[in-house]
DNA sequence: TCAAGTTGTCTATTATAATAGACAACTTGG
DNA sequence: CCAAGTTGTCTATTATAATAGACAACTTGA
């Protein structure tokens, strides 16, 4: 790991030290609760020095995925969320299968128009009254996503009071009289967390993100509303079933 | 966009610009063709100074995303392709029908013992014999992903050469006389790319990337091949259908 | 208790990132 | 043709990343 390599990538190198060691931690490696080599040996794996694996261990501990012990070692402590994508899939459901209590926060709540893009995804007219939610959601009190949502204004008017009361969807829809509803066309790309983001998920810049575009039908196939997702992608794990 | 994120985060400022560029672009507010706003401009709303605006451009324009054309402006060249996660998937099928070649590159093949994960996925004892089958493949010449796949050496003997010879799982499935599978279990989360997958996905330091891990079965449900695919974030969309 | 191995902290030096300003080279539309 | 707006290139300065070495503080196991 040369500093040509830093040169041309525009990250750091205690950063893809960081982001190595993570990826141990992710690929069970290094299970939680176990030691990391000492920090000399680290700097000899990734050919630095000693002080930049201190920096990159320094930035793991401070999200809390390691935990440095002087004299003794640095130890693990983290893990992901797996999350389903079923047909039928709810957040809290999820959460509360990993012994962990779910919490949706409100972001703010706007009015908005159908894009030709959002109108298709919906059903609607382009130029059709929209109510937009941009939302968190939470295991316990670690952010796991943001999402922007989208649902019509006339079907469901004053969705933004709605949800700012009982911040969860499934909630918002049930006081609309939608009693079920099922995930419909979802697309899943990654990307690197913008700095707005990064501050909601409170995770640091440059991290990786899942992005999903999600709607939502009744059980008649007909939209509901439409999501725009980024998923802290070191917190969770998509499981697609067959 | 001040300098202490970049000190927090360990991603260049440079870096960050051309991420934020590249995600306008992912997200269709930049067009294929358009013309970028001016070096300036972008300066001016990223907070940041107009060389750190052109090394931002500079990479972009390297990994052909975008072209410089002088006294004009900066246009767009890019798009995903689309990856759609059904029970029959065919890369070759996808690729085709967005119009592109499909390629398949054997990096190395080896042999290999079932570790206790691998074990349970395929339906074999720990430590069974395994053939592991590292590959690439590519949609005309531009690498998508990176795959690690891992079969029983009994029921697929020579497994690796095959492979070598054909350059396609569905042929080498084929070979043994399996003409039809599905997918199976199917995990996807994201990542920070490697030194190696960067190389051999022709990808800079630091980028997002897909991390699939998938067991293909017979029609009768038992697990053929298990894999481990890492697939570059910028040049893929995976649509999971309802 | 002690030696070996660990993390923590300090000083110092060099390479690179980012800023700043000026001007050249070129394109476009009036 | 010309003026306005664009990208390209140069010099210079400052802040930060990364390296290097030494030693303190602490833990562990023999």
């Amino acid at each position: 790991m040369s500093m040509q390599d830093t040169a041309t990538s525009g990250v750091a190198l205690w950063r893809l030290v960081a982001d190595g060691i993570e990826r141990g931690i992710a690929d069970g490696r290094f299970a939680a609760g176990d030691k990391l080599p000492g920090e000399m040996e680290i700097a000899e794996t990734y050919r630095v020095n000693r002080h930049t694996v201190r920096r990159a261990l320094a930035a793991l501990a401070e999200r809390g995925i390691v935990r440095a012990e002087r004299g003794s070692g640095t130890y693990v402590e983290a893990q992901r969320l797996a999350y389903p994508l079923r047909s039928r899939t709810r957040f809290s459901e999820i959460v509360g299968a990993d012994g962990r209590e779910p919490h949706g926060r409100l972001i703010e709540t706007s009015d908005d128009v159908a894009t030709r893009e959002l109108s298709r995804e919906l059903g609607l007219k382009p130029g059709a009254p929209l109510v937009r939610i941009e939302a968190i959601r939470l295991a316990d009190s670690t952010p796991i996503c943001v999402s922007t949502t989208w649902l019509s204004a006339e079907l469901f008017p004053g969705a933004g009071n709605v949800f700012a009361a009982t911040r969860s969807m499934t909630k918002l829809l049930e006081h609309y009289g939608v009693h079920d509803y099922r995930r419909g066309a979802t697309r899943i790309t990654a990307g690197i967390v913008d700095a707005t983001d990064a501050a909601r998920l409170d995770l640091p810049l440059g991290r990786p993100i899942l992005v999903v575009d999600a709607t939502d039908n009744d059980l008649g196939g007909k939209p509901l509303v439409t999501k725009h997702s980024r998923f802290a992608a070191e917190r969770v794990e998509f499981l697609v079933e067959p």
